[in-house]
DNA sequence: TTGTACGCGTTATCAT
DNA sequence: ATGATAACGCGTACAA
């Protein structure tokens, strides 16, 4: 069916790896072989066959992301960087979603290994340290994630950072009651603890903390339901990520709560939705795009280390900034009536 | 490094065929034999190289989905679709974007023909009916278009006749005056044909089509300038899609319009955003996940046929119907109002 | 039930 | 400058 090198050698009357030679750009060949052997690979228009090659090479020049779910508005335009620069150096992308399925997550990256993929991006990991150590003895791993063994290639985004920011904001506004949504992950959360580290810092407690299982607009609106319902006296509501904070929104909305007047909701990531709803959410911008270009590059490295020549594992990982995007759902234009009121 | 037929051969003293047939689950073998195989196969980690086998069978069971850009929020759920039935039959899948680049398109179809990848899902592809048929005898290929040589695998979504339902919606409302935001596609567009084919069934005309270069929000709150500005008698505006709308909504605010009152907005494709806008946005629903499953069910068909046994390569077309949403922005609880008003 | 040997399409090592 | 040939890791006739 396809052509071979074989075909092309036969075809041209000179050996396979003259062919080869030919294809690579290898050595000095005879201008009227090169030509001769060009004019027949365009003619039975072969293609090199990569499989053939990677099994000699031992590199395949594809990597994978695997990412909790592609409809998490946080993931597309973080692969769009990655495939961006994966592309930008010869690397194909496969993309796989592990429906924040701990089961499904182990069995692809198994099949992963099989694959013979060069590297993988691993976000939102919902794998024990162990598991995770265990994963990096089988692939070049870079792990996207706030909680991960130290000794493992990580780029994280400055969540407890940038949530301490955020909720640090609010207090300067005035507020005193402020809850949070959380997500937990096995009990734990790097916003929710950025949360409570601006309170402790206050002063103040203590802290209103309801958790969501995941975090959609649905889940949202259920928990803020179920926390104010707790702690009426709330004037502020941080929540996990926008998604949440649009769901706190309704929440308010089916309460009857005036936003920013009655009470702040904020959110976190700023996703495109966060601008466009009314009124228009304060949140913290993480560049997702960004993040998956910093991922892929410290994977890239890693791909060009040799094992004489092993990649400087940074020991410390690659951080990411969050900046505060100042909308209207924190009533930042009140200030002064809050500052005031008090 | 990682372990071979071989070595797990060796290791258990038995030839390399009889681990090939543990390992693939073939014919009768001594249960003995086979746990002390698969003992060693334990032991050693072994893991079959799916490199090799691909070689050796000539499928490598992995697909490619090809689409414009994974941030354009009609992809992530198609995508998501296309993942989860690949997955469920065993195959993995190349993500690719072409960034809406003809010529990186053909790269990428070129660079996917190397990699061997059992078929190819391409969505909103900018390749001429020639390349496309070319293109079509280097790759099994499943085509999402409106716009397709009728010889290839297709899946389209009913977009003219959903266009032109969307925009009978407003008709019945009594609009007259009736505007439409086109993105072209080499002059060509499904949609715009749809809104031209209701106006004309009502004797209505002349059409005021605007169009974009790219369906965004920003490009859209342009075009309804420029449309605005050329006929401001308008009444109603039918977008090419939700992006659009969302635009066309900012100009309208810009311009002092409200909507639905003195303007109606209508989009297509009803994305996550268009139920959480300020007035919430009528649209037609596209289902995209499913798009995603129906268009690799059909590239798995194709997979499956052989030469001798070549798949009912339907000559129809797999189509997708769309489902109007009547939200805020058509004005439809005014439908009296209007009506009376004329 | 188990083993031998060849082929898949390339690259790479040695000759010539 | 070019050619024979051995890997790469696996499946599979064909033998035993």
């Amino acid at each position: 069916m396809t052509a071979t090198l074989r075909d092309v050698a036969r075809e041209a009357g000179v050996s396979i790896r003259t062919v080869s030679r030919v294809v690579n750009n290898r050595e000095e060949i005879a201008d009227e072989t090169r030509r001769r052997v060009l004019d027949v690979i365009a003619r039975l228009g072969y293609r090199p066959n990569t499989l053939a090659r990677s099994l000699v090479s031992g590199k395949t020049r594809s990597i994978a992301v695997v990412i909790p779910q592609i409809t998490d508005p946080f993931y597309p335009e973080f692969v769009q960087g990655v495939e961006s620069v994966a592309r930008q150096q010869g690397y194909h992308v496969f993309l796989c979603n592990t429906d924040e399925d701990p089961a499904q997550e182990h069995k692809i990256l198994d099949a992963l290994a099989s694959k013979q993929v060069d590297g993988i991006i691993l976000c939102g990991t919902r794998l024990t340290p162990e598991q995770l150590i265990q994963a990096n003895t089988l692939h070049k791993l870079v792990l996207i994630t706030s909680r991960a063994p130290a000794t493992l290639a990580t780029v994280k985004v400055q969540e407890e950072l940038g949530f301490c920011a955020l909720t640090e904001h609010l207090l300067q506004l005035g507020h005193q009651q402020i809850g949070h949504i959380a997500r937990l992950l096995y009990g734990n959360s790097a916003r929710r603890d950025g949360y409570q580290r601006a309170l402790r810092a206050h002063g103040i407690g203590p802290f209103h903390v309801e958790p969501v299982g995941r975090a959609t607009i649905d889940e949202g609106r259920a928990a803020a339901h179920r926390l104010l319902d707790r702690v009426p006296a709330l004037t502020a509501i941080t929540c996990y990520n926008d998604l949440v904070a649009i769901g706190t929104l309704q929440a308010c909305a089916d309460r009857g709560l005036a936003v920013p007047t009655d009470i702040a909701v904020v959110g976190f990531d700023d996703i495109l939705i966060a601008a466009l709803v009314e009124p228009a959410l304060t949140t913290m911008h993480v560049d997702r795009f960004k993040l998956g270009l910093m991922a892929t590059e410290q994977l890239m490295q890693q791909l060009q280390s040799t094992d004489e020549m092993p990649a400087p594992t940074s020991c410390q990982p690659v951080e990411l900034p969050t900046r505060l995007v100042v909308r209207t759902t924190c009533g930042a234009k009140c200030s002064a009536n809050v500052a005031t009121a008090r």
